[in-house]
DNA sequence: TCGCGCTAGTGATAGCCTCTAACTGCTGGG
DNA sequence: CCCAGCAGTTAGAGGCTATCACTAGCGCGA
């Protein structure tokens, strides 16, 4: 059969994606624990029982195998919110898993949201899993009520550049509301996991879902 | 005099004092082109003309040299904020000295409030600037109409929570208004300095002023 | 079933890095 | 004017990424 070319996997395929998930496994503990810029290959092999260079034949370098982490956090999140989209909570619930999801395993999110590498540009489908959660945002915004988004200059501006939005490009008031869903609640959460709201003694918990509440109109 | 003690620098000390500031200028300009986990105490020897080590005789370590950064960093802020609150222009004038101050260098705004690494902590004098920041912030967030700000159930959780607020602790209202505005304008501002509205399109100008409306109470 | 090609893994090595240790030579304060 | 203390040096340990040349064995095609 000629489809299943595709299919069938050699047993060294198989193997190879095994050890390759392996990897990817110990480098998300290092990373858990110390953070993206201390993750070492060296380290990681030798957990294994190898040495050094033998990683190289499953990740050309150090920036190759981030980028899958990067890749698989997105997939991740996309995950999580598609799953709490479809369960239908609206808003707020997409909200709260998002968070959720973030304070799993706090340096995941970093790893998307955190400081970029000045060089570094991100692959072609990061960009697309990307769209689909913001299409994901963009679905929830219309779910509550959208009279409470008042027209403004900025849902003008964002209507005239709305080729992101892609079915929904020609509903200002909803790219406003997703807009102010990313930002608003990425600003609460990135603040939380940095620990800068560490010694003010209030719940981040209750700022997230005011803010929450303000992006749903009350 | 005995108070003249204090005054009174040494040449050496002063000398010091000097090498001290050029290196942390030649650390900014490594850490503006290629981000702050590049930073190498070699490079910068190197630059300087002297060989590595003689760099340990000013900070002890990497991480003394990234924290004399940070402070650096956190007292700029400060100083832009309160030169913003001075020229009195309220809410607004705020956040763009804020923004502005941000683009003027992303990675130096990004070594404030990126990534941390997960054992580091915070030097004391940091927290102090920290909140010199938030207080400024504070007294902007009453100069608007606080009628604006309907009572809402975190603005209790805020208030039963405010020892960080100072002299503002009990104003509720205020104290809201506050945070939001560094939770939304952080939010706006973080997202675009990492590029992550790059290939949308729209002006993230845009929504930071909307965002900067919106706190205003617009 | 046999043989060979390809692949996984090895040690050696180059070139970075941080940081320590021992040493030298200048300088400025008493 | 002299010597304590400070700046700067080289050497080196131990870590890292990454390349290279090599070996050993698995599994595919004949």
């Amino acid at each position: 059969m000629a489809t299943a070319q595709k299919e069938t996997e050699t047993p060294r395929q198989r193997y190879r994606a095994q050890v390759q998930e392996e990897i990817k496994q110990h480098a998300w503990e290092q990373i858990a624990t110390a953070g993206a810029s201390a993750l070492s290959l060296n380290a990681i092999a030798k957990q294994m029982g190898m040495s050094g260079p033998a990683l190289y034949r499953y990740y050309a370098n150090r920036d190759e195998l981030i980028t899958a982490l990067i890749r698989d956090a997105y997939q991740s999140m996309a995950d999580a919110i598609h799953a709490a989209a479809a369960s239908g909570g609206g808003i707020r619930s997409l909200g709260q898993a998002l968070r959720a999801w973030a304070l799993e395993d706090p340096q995941r999110y970093l790893l998307i949201y955190g400081t970029p590498v000045p060089g570094y540009e991100a692959p072609e489908d990061t960009t697309r899993l990307a769209n689909e959660v913001m299409a994901e945002l963009l679905d929830a915004a219309g779910a509550d009520d959208l009279g409470a988004m008042p027209a403004s200059p900025v849902q003008a501006h964002l209507a005239e550049h709305s080729a992101w939005a892609g079915e929904h490009s020609a509903d200002p008031p909803r790219l406003h509301r997703a807009v102010i869903m990313w930002t608003r609640l990425h600003g609460v959460l990135s603040l939380e996991l940095a620990g800068h709201f560490a010694g003010m003694g209030f719940d981040p918990a209750e700022v997230f879902a005011a803010e929450l509440d303000a992006v749903a109109g009350n």
